[in-house]
This record gives structure tokens, sequence and C-alpha cells, in this order.
DNA sequence: CTTGACAGGTTCCGTTTCGGAACCCATTGT
DNA sequence: ACAATGGGTTCCGAAACGGAACCTGTCAAG
């Protein structure tokens, strides 16, 4: 599997890493849910070098996850903003969070926390079943090929004693 | 912020990353969660540089998210298993999962799909709060610097007309 | 009307990381 | 004695990254 190719693969993780599996899609991406949207102010939180960022910014506007606005002429300037396919990004960012919340905070805590308006609590997310409503986990599921799978296969079933089942 | 520090950044999206974000690692995990155990099979399935794959196998395992478990001796041979903290990150995979499925899938639908043992239905992942139960979105929520904040700052709110407010 | 600042890039160069192929090593099968 | 197996390591050229310098419109100041 080539990295140029990951976005034709018959997996939707590897098409989304095709976007995001890179060392500062991600962080950027972050930056953008801060409601930060301008290349120098990206450049001058991530410390990220400037032609990276060019790249990203350019690679996730072409692939329709962020949108060039402008905010003035003459000169013209633009910034860039969350599509809707970018914010659906959201659960992604976390999912994430929510994994360093737990296995990589120090005794402190962690070290940003996130509040959901409709009831005021500090919280984090719980994925739960899209028609029953449980919560899901890795033991809780099962895969098979779906509609767009063409010539894909799963890895034999043989294996027992297996940890994620 | 350079790469080999992100472990250090006060911020659990970093912590994360510098874990997860790059390259394979995610893809690395994905055949762990289809009970890929051992390195022939990882390299095969996913046609990765062997010292490549040798190099993530250690990170993860280093890291706590893989463990390796003897499966003969003489020769000894070991496999590779998620461990708890490894299983965690199945919300990750779901949520990326979830994406690649309603953003890069074509006309066919989705590769593959997931079914919950316990309801039998095809389902995605919805994102609830903790506390109140209710579906989170990027807009829902706010962030606030937490116990473990030493010295962040999050952007000044001064933006108006935010796509992620 | 020349100089400087500002925002947003692009170019260049030296260091890392990656992809691909070859090689290593202990043990068992033929 | 020799090949196969599983799990790596080594080596090389190509691609990506980090850092600094340079470029491009436009306006404002001296």
């Amino acid at each position: 599997m080539r990295w140029e190719e990951l976005d034709r693969e018959p997996c939707s993780l590897a098409r989304s890493l095709s976007i995001v599996g890179d060392r500062w899609t991600l962080l950027v991406l972050r930056e953008c849910f801060l409601r930060v949207r301008r290349f120098e102010e990206f450049e001058q939180r991530l410390g990220i070098a400037r032609h990276v960022l060019a790249d990203r910014l350019k690679k996730l506007t072409d692939a329709g996850v962020l949108t060039k606005v402008p905010y003035q002429e003459r000169p013209r300037r633009e910034e860039y903003r969350l599509t809707e396919k970018g914010l659906d990004l959201y659960p992604v960012m976390l999912s994430l969070l929510d994994w360093g919340d737990k296995w990589m905070s120090g005794a402190e805590g962690p070290p940003v926390i996130r509040r959901h308006k409709a009831c005021g609590q500090v919280v984090h997310a719980v994925h739960t079943c899209s028609e029953c409503g449980e919560p899901l986990d890795a033991r809780s599921m099962t895969v098979e090929l779906g509609p767009g799978a063409k010539g894909a296969e799963l890895p034999s079933e043989t294996a027992e004693g297996s940890s994620a089942k």
C-alpha cells in the first residue's frame, strides 16, 4: 500500500488517513476548531515550517475540509474556515482528545477541558450505537464487507484468544 | 512545536498524535483490531517497509498500546496484541471510519460495514455527552484550561462569525 | 518617491524518514 | 548439508521536514 494511493484503498480508515494521517494535519485542524483562521496565526501557534503549513492548508482546501474566505480586498487576503466536511471531523478530534486525557495526562489531570453548552457539565464523548443507543466498544462489533468492497478481504477468523474479539 | 516533543505538549490531542500521528501507526492498529498479530502478516497485508513496521511495533509496544505475547519457544516467537490502552483507541478508529464512510466513499457505498452484536444492526457511532446523553458536535462545546494546563493559552475569542463556534 | 510594514507565500539547503531490496540469525524439517 | 520460517537489521536512493531567506501586492510614513 503506497501513501499516494491511500485514498483509493477499499477502506474508510485508509481513505480518512489519506487526508488527516500525517504529522501536522490534525494539529492544524485543532487550531481551526479553536477558531484560528489565518496563516500567520497557524504558524505562530504551531511552530510549523511555513512551506509545510502552506502545503497542508492547500491539501485540506483541495480536499474540501477547509475553504478560503476573503476577508479583505486590495491586497486580497483570505482566511481558512472549516467546511461541513471539516466540522464533521470533530468526533475524530474528540476521540483523540479523550484518549489523550485518559492515557497521556499526568497526575495533574488533562490540560484542557470541554464543557457541554447544553448541560453545563465538563464532559467526554461516549460512543453509542446509532441504532440501539447502547455504548460501543471494540468487542461489541463485527465487520463485514460492504457494498463498496472490491476484492478486499478481511483476515481469516481462525485466530483464537483474541484480545480484540 | 517539534515532533519529538509532542508528548510533552499541554494538549491531549498533541499527546495522542505523538503516538498515532504518523503515516502508518493507525493502519497497523487497524490490522490489530482485525486480529492480525504477527510481523509477517502485518507486512503482507499492509505492504509496509519491514524496518518501518519494526519501528512502529516497537514504539507502540514501548507506549503500552501493544504487548508482545510469546506463542512458542525455541525459537522464541512473539505476537503483538492490543492492551487495554490499545483497545481504548477503538473510538478513534471508529470516528475515522465513520468519517471516511460518509465523506470518502463513492456511490457504491462504504467498503466495510460494522454490525453491532447486541442489536444486530449495521451501525455507525454517535458521540454523546457523558453527562446528559445528548449528541455532541463542534458547536455544542466550549473549551477551558484544565488542571494540567501549564502556561498554555487558548486563542483569543475576539473572532466573530465563527464557523466552529 | 523611497522605505518599511504586513500577510501570505515560495525557494533553497541540510537533516530525517520512507520505500525497497538484501542480508542476518536461531531453529526445525528433509 | 541445505532450505524454509519468523522476525528482524542494514544499506541506499527518494521524499518529507525544519529553518532561514527571499518574493509579492498594497498601504502608510517620512
